[in-house]
RNA sequence: GGGGGCGUAGCUCAGUUGGCAGAGCAUCGGCCUUUUAAGCCGCUGGUCGUGGGUUCGAGUCCCACCGCCCUCACCA
């Protein structure tokens, strides 16, 4: 590369702001910019070709030629064997020797040591390994080397800066420990935070994992409107927006669900989406109003076809993570997946075994101690819990007890379909042939949350809306508001929708159970967060 | 919405019974060519979340508010 052309300081340099507001430490860091500038370099960098991810620099090392030349470089003729790398990461650590600096560089795949010596490293190079600032981004070239200690090293031959950072770091060993900064601020914790980076790379790969699947069994990935006059598919309480165009009030999606079926309707007969939903309701550690579901519709298919690619995805899903994450087995990818566990939180949960089927009705019996259909003790056992049940038909009321006892008493670490749910709860269901007062639902369990149902569609279109109807009846006026019969979707299901089945399943919550974090907003880059107050107004 | 906890230097955190606002890291000035949270010497740096109140005196006690976390409730 031919000299910097920087003869002309960049506009950012040259604009300077009142003064009085800044802070100390980034007036401090605007003079060691001033000072880059000096050495005739760009403080933000340009174009660089070649870069290496840390991790595949480290695993360039060549032991053997280390040796060699720690061994013979005095001699005449050696020729250096070396490998030499260039990488790009912020600065984690900074030691300035005198005549030899060391650094430790990170980028998205781990850190590296980088030593720059007065006698090895281009003086330019040099001087900006003096000028520069914990959590500024340079860039190193040089040869890979061990240290007396031990340490994969580079030793630098060429310094080069990528961006010049004007705000100081965390704390470089304790790192950012503030809870609240770390969702506000990522674009800091990303890379203060290797964890958030593992997080956030995992949770990217097992989603391509999940199109992969799909894609090879030949499903279509379809979107689908985020905007709608209607919010349809669940019962959620929506967004609300105004189309100024049509100057009407519009709802931002609860479901893709009404959709994706008038799609099977069309005559595609395996459609997914992945997107995100929208729902205006609490915010805890399982729920953000924006969250991401993948849906699934396969004609011909039931609630059992359903079962089976639930259980085979997060199968594959599980070993793709345990591969990648026991570091040791990363060589071989012996992974058995039959014997897949994963932590989450205390628990070891096992993806390898078959999952566990129990019954709606099984569950309720074992975990109360006596059958759903026993009217009598349901509502005394209900009013004894202080549930709802005081005006409520029998079937809600059983729905509350199995929420509030029989849910909770699923083994967290075995997942587990619960199966065949109360028609009356599953509007969206076909009923059971042989038993219509169920419906050929299910519901899995992981970790104690509820990762997303299936079901068998219905798809007859007079049943479908008469269910509706009754849906609607019960409905007081804020609902009613949001919840207008769809009845373009009534015609679809007329025009006539092969069987299907169909899947919901919620992303975040398996990427929390893949990644075992705890709390949702751990794994979205950016959590919904109170803004923070500005001066205008308390 | 109820209950509990937290908020102090750029970061990580102490701060006792109400009595001068502290440490480490970072920054800044020196020294140092194999360091590993480098080390040594010296110096900086504060709206104690915000606003009231009690008091001779408040980081500390009281009230209100803001933000975050946990938990319960609501909500799929």
């Amino acid at each position: 590369m031919t000299q910097p052309a920087n003869t002309h300081k960049t506009a950012e340099t040259e604009v300077e702001q009142p003064g009085e507001s800044r802070h100390r430490l980034e007036e401090q860091r605007r003079e060691n910019r001033a000072a880059i500038s000096e050495l005739g370099l760009s403080p933000y960098g340009a174009r660089r070709d070649g870069i290496l991810p840390i991790d595949r620099a480290r695993g360039a090392y060549d032991e053997a030629a280390d040796r060699e030349h720690q061994e013979h470089s005095k001699e005449a003729g050696h020729v250096d064997r070396r490998p030499v790398v260039v990488v790009a990461g912020r600065i984690m650590l900074h030691r300035d020797n005198g005549k030899l600096i060391w650094m430790q560089l990170r980028d998205h795949t781990g850190d590296i040591q980088i030593a720059a010596s007065k006698r090895d490293c281009e003086e330019i190079g040099f001087m900006l390994g003096k000028a520069c600032d914990l959590g500024d981004v340079l860039i190193a070239e040089g040869p890979l080397m061990r240290t007396r200690t031990g340490e994969i090293t580079i030793w630098a031959s060429k310094l080069a800066i990528g961006a010049k950072s004007l705000a100081p770091p965390p704390e470089k060993w304790a790192g950012l420990q503030d809870a609240e900064m770390r969702y506000r601020k990522r674009y800091i914790d990303l890379y203060a935070t290797p964890e958030t980076m593992r997080v956030a790379a995992l949770r990217s790969r097992i989603i391509a994992r999940i199109r992969r699947f799909f894609d090879e069994r030949d499903f279509l990935e379809v979107e689908t409107p985020v905007l709608q006059p209607q919010a349809g598919g669940a019962a959620a309480r929506p967004f609300t927006s105004t189309l100024n165009a049509m100057d009407m009030t519009v709802y931002m999606r609860i479901a893709t669900e009404l959709h994706l079926k008038r799609l099977l309707v069309g005559g595609m007969p395996r459609v997914y989406e992945i997107g995100r939903i929208f729902r205006n309701e609490g915010i805890d550690r399982q729920h953000n109003p924006e969250f991401t579901s993948i849906e699934v519709y396969e004609a011909f298919g039931n609630y059992e076809t359903m079962l089976e690619h639930t259980e085979r995805l997060l199968r594959e899903l599980a070993h793709y993570v345990a591969v990648t994450t026991a570091e040791a087995d990363v060589e071989t990818g012996d992974v058995d997946p039959a014997s897949v566990k994963l932590p989450f939180g205390d628990l070891e949960i096992d993806y390898g075994s078959p999952f566990a089927r129990v019954t709606y009705a099984e569950l309720f019996e074992r975990a109360l101690g006596f059958a759903m259909t026993d009217v009598e003790q349901v509502r005394r056992m209900a009013k004894e819990r202080g549930l709802k049940h005081e005006g409520l038909e029998d079937i809600f009321v059983v729905n509350e007890l199995f929420e509030e006892v029989a849910e909770k008493s699923i083994d967290a670490a075995k997942p587990t379909f619960v199966m065949d749910y109360p028609a009356a709860l599953s509007p969206l269901t076909r009923p059971k042939m042989n038993q219509p007062e169920l419906a050929e639902r299910w519901d899995l369990f992981i970790g104690g949350m509820e990762i997303g149902p299936a079901y068998t569609e219905l798809n007859d279109p007079d049943i479908q809306e008469a269910k509706f109807r009754e849906q609607f009846a019960g409905m007081d006026e804020e609902e009613a508001a949001y919840r207008a019969l769809d009845e373009d979707f009534i015609e679809a299901l007329m025009v006539g929708m092969p069987p299907a089945g169909g899947l919901g399943l919620g992303i975040d919550r398996i990427v929390m159970l893949l990644t075992n974090q705890r709390s949702i907003r751990d794994v979205i880059l950016f959590p919904f967060m109170r803004p923070v107050a500005g001066s205008g107004e308390g």
